[in-house]
DNA sequence: TAGATTGTTAATCGATTAACAATC
DNA sequence: TAGATTGTTAATCGATTAACAATC
């Protein structure tokens, strides 16, 4: 099997809640055109796309929305929730804990983790629940992931105590971590780290919309 | 003036604040070597997208952390901070108003933005307060928009309501829309739209982590 | 000057898109 | 079959990186 290109992946998701979107709505089938308006994409970008996955279309025809909505599910591994732990539960964290109740609330939005534990060091916060998950102090942090073999972290810790909580991830076994907290974690290339810094892509945005990008 | 890559301008700020940094260790030199050890990125790469702003460097000897800084500091415009409004008051939008205080907490860490005006429809929050901003109903939008001028909104209401807004926005004269709402906004061009949707980077996020990218 | 590192040219890599043969 | 749209080849575009001349 080939390698899917990044670009690609990063795509898959958003396609895939288009797709749950034209089910919902009862439209049975949908052209790689229909697709370009709607997500403002290159149809061919989409076909291609689409391509790597498998045949999922028919010439002349399109693409049937059944199909596809469960090919994407299936290729994303959709179906599997991934268990992981949350460290910092501060406005972020709690966005996100909200995720864990999200898809019985709303139908069009599947959630692709459940967050099993979260933890803080705030006095104020543990003990407290939020989204049905009970707040525990950080020091549970390695037994509780080797307890329950947890591979996937989310770190929205400030930047000063990142590095630290990132090195003990890793040393319990922790294998991804989705990271808030706007430094780059020094550790080993073993550890697929993925960030996300709100603030550098609003300054980024900022740019682009007083420099007329586009 | 040559036009800047947009690959490049989504780094300058992680340039920015890793030179911020720099400046607050006492760091009074450095090199393109050294910056991509610590950031994980090509020395040439960074070579590359500084070339772009002027000739920040000096040949044998590197670069001067302040000289950079001011340069990075005055080309993103941070120092003109641009009033903005906030549209929806969950956790996600309570984390943006926090960013609002955030500059004179947190030194390490420039905030672009001021967010003068929130919204929301819930009873539950109109008139309430958070980070110093008092959240309106949102029937005030256009009036507190062309009162102000305001360029510059942050959307995070749900999908459902995203498209109603968005028209509204556009109306009142709004430029750019930082889109949290995970649905593609289908208004005119003139508007500049970055989307961000944390859900669909989770799913990418753990497809990298499953099938072991990079 | 000699040594070192930038800034940039040229090469490579990855992503997008145009165009069309394959085929439903 | 005729008409239409996919899947894919080839071309283009944009981003990254290797290599080195320029120069501090």
């Amino acid at each position: 099997m080939q390698k899917i290109p990044k670009a690609t992946v990063k795509r898959l998701p958003f396609y895939r809640r288009c797709f749950e979107s034209l089910h919902e709505q009862g439209i049975q089938r949908i052209l790689s055109s229909q697709l370009g308006d709607m997500l403002k994409i290159d149809p061919a970008t989409i076909r291609r796309d689409f391509s790597y996955i498998g045949e999922l279309g028919r010439q002349g025809f399109g693409y049937e929305v059944n199909k596809v909505l469960f090919a994407l599910n299936d290729f994303l591994d959709l179906n599997n929730i991934e268990q992981c732990v949350m460290i910092g539960v501060g406005n972020l964290g709690k966005a996100f804990l909200q995720y864990n109740v999200m898809k019985s609330q709303l139908q069009n939005s599947i959630n692709p983790i459940k967050i099993s534990h979260a933890f803080d060091v705030s006095p104020d916060l543990i003990g407290k629940e939020f989204s049905g998950i009970k707040i525990e102090h950080i020091d549970n942090l390695e037994q509780v992931i080797k307890a329950n073999k947890i591979k996937i972290a989310i770190l929205s810790v400030p930047a000063k105590n990142a590095n630290e909580i990132a090195e003990r991830l890793e040393a319990s076994g922790i294998r991804g971590i989705f990271n808030f907290s706007s430094i780059s974690l020094n550790i080993s290339r073993s550890v697929y780290v993925y960030d996300v810094d709100l603030l550098n892509e609003l300054q980024s945005f900022l740019f682009f919309v007083k420099n007329k990008y586009e």
